[in-house]
DNA sequence: GTCTATATGGCGATAGAC
DNA sequence: GTCTATCGCCATATAGAC
């Protein structure tokens, strides 16, 4: 038997189908503002379909911010958490945001609006794909980041700084840029070609530019 | 005559109560997840009145944005023109937008939102209040930052960076942790009273971070 | 200027044929 | 599993009394 011949005609194909097209649309006009008839029009299906699938505009929702999530912080974690050197850890970090979102241009404005109007999702977001409560999840990964800063300070290679804090400013540099894309866009005068230039810049400069602040 | 007696009783209070409601309710909600009848119970009035003075929630909307974009920038735009030294101009930068941002922690989220659904609303932020086309109002800014960091790199204080960089850096570090803060929040395992401490942390860290990655 | 009552349309969701 | 047709609600918006 190749592909399980009658019983079932599409099931996953469809629903992928569905999920992909609603990522599409909540993307582009919000939780709120997405339309259940849109979604099916994008997906070439019929609206009632969507409901077979998924049940309710509400638990589509759902889905469709779990998958991007997954897309956007296991591999940060992991990469934070491993045994890397510092510095390599950053260019790592700001070479894989840039990557991500340079192909996905709408999902920080997205993910942010949906992390304010729906709070509780940061959690679920934070404990799916791996185990047990968040700040379980992140303590392991700032205890190791804290680590090799102070091995870092003692040797003289950077000045003290908290891993929180490292964090919180590699990804407002990373990610905000995206997220205020439009703003940047008009207020410096940027078009589509510009803006991707800009980013290209940017790709080789953060780093540097964290690095630098680091210094001793 | 003491308050134009007669003719109109409220007029220009009832509008701001609404107004003030509608930012309310927008900033929480988002504009497209928004009730008018919410903003009609938060302003303790009828939703008729809504319409009478604003004519759809469409204008309505426009008008919050207007009102909470004029809060955000042109101090911002006056500042980064100004004749104060470059280190003066992060001080004062960080510290008023920390500031504003911390008494309004949801502007963020909800600005990068609108501007995301409605682009061309970035294009009349930047122009109203200050005149002309929004790149005529940058313009001048960006050329003074630039003379000033070309002067700074000549005297051997500070490495160089195009201005445009500077201020999308800037900026990031500023806004997006209070962008992020639910994200944040649950990731640190910060609850509201560590989440303050930490922005006062930041105030002060922030200006040294700045300064340390513009170093030669 | 402010209210109550209501029109109108759109949206999420379901029923039921195929 | 997929479609067409339709229900019922809820949100914006207006009419009209006070």
């Amino acid at each position: 038997m190749a592909k399980s011949p009658r019983p079932q005609k599409n099931d996953q194909q469809t629903e992928d189908k569905i999920l992909q097209a609603a990522r599409t649309v909540f993307i582009r006009h919000g939780t709120a503002g997405a339309r259940m008839q849109e979604i099916a029009e994008e997906a070439g299906v019929n609206q009632a379909l969507l409901h077979y699938y998924f049940r309710s505009k509400e638990r589509l929702s759902a889905a469709v911010f779990q998958q991007v999530a997954r897309q956007l912080f296991p591999r940060l974690f992991q990469t934070l958490g491993s045994d890397l050197p510092l510095d390599e850890k950053v260019d790592l970090i700001v070479n894989a945001y840039i990557d991500t979102l340079s192909q996905n241009r709408f999902m920080p404005a997205y993910v942010l609006s949906e992390l304010h109007h729906h709070p509780e999702r940061a959690e679920q977001m934070l404990t799916s794909g791996m185990g047990g409560e968040p700040s379980r999840v992140l303590a392991p990964v700032v205890a190791k980041l804290k680590s090799q800063i102070d091995a870092e300070v003692k040797a003289g290679r950077i000045r003290p700084i908290s891993p929180q804090e490292l964090i919180v400013n590699m990804l407002s540099l990373c990610v905000f840029p995206f997220a205020a894309r439009p703003l940047f866009a008009v207020a410096l005068g940027l078009d589509e070609a510009h803006f991707s230039a800009f980013i290209k810049q940017r790709r080789k400069n953060l780093p540097a530019f964290i690095r630098m602040a680091l210094r001793p």
